[in-house]
DNA sequence: TATATATTTAACAGTTAAGTTAAATGTTAA
DNA sequence: TTAACATTTAACTTAACTGTTAAATATATA
């Protein structure tokens, strides 16, 4: 949703992690929450702040609840990055 | 220096806004403060976050403190997000 | 030297964040 | 229906973050 919101939830190790996990694929809550050392709790906190930034959605199926990255929220930031990065080329140094 | 230094600092509207500034070239600490509705003293404390994560530099001329923009460290975010968004153009094109 | 100006640092208060354990919810299968 | 499993939510603790005011530091100038 708004950059403050997806700035915040890349702001943290364990959720990059996460995200780097899903780029493979989709996986479930318990296999993701077991490749951590925290526990699941922590895990489906972490979870539920990414998918409030629109980083991630999810689908249950049956008992389990598949979590997939949902990188196109990140064409914002990249385009600010990109913008800040570049938009200095030309300063003259005083 | 390193990503979470960097994406931690970023995560902060107020220091997002002093490297927009920052953009159109160096300021002293005392002008970016009265940009800003807060005190000299928050300002302060925003520009040592920012520039412990290497996002910009200081250089004291007499009485100021001029602040100048240093986006180079966006390139390794940069890399990691357009990994993420699935492509690798941007580390192709280096 | 003393004083004014620019900025940072220290000490503190309120808020937010991340972890834990325990309870709650939702789903499948006996 | 009950039991087991997968996941989330609640309550709580502790640490980190952001702001404030006041004191400290650095520089320039009268």
């Amino acid at each position: 949703m708004s950059m403050q919101q997806t700035l915040r939830a890349l702001a943290d190790p364990t959720r990059r992690e996460i995200l780097n996990l899903l780029k493979r694929g989709r996986m479930a809550a318990g296999d993701i929450a077991n490749y951590f050392s925290i526990t699941g709790a922590a895990i489906s906190r972490h979870l539920s702040i990414l998918r409030e930034a629109d980083l991630i959605y999810d689908q249950r199926e049956g008992k389990f609840i598949y979590y997939e990255l949902n990188a196109s929220v990140l064409e914002e930031i990249l385009l600010w990055l990109t913008d800040l990065k570049g938009g200095n080329e030309y300063a003259e140094k005083k």
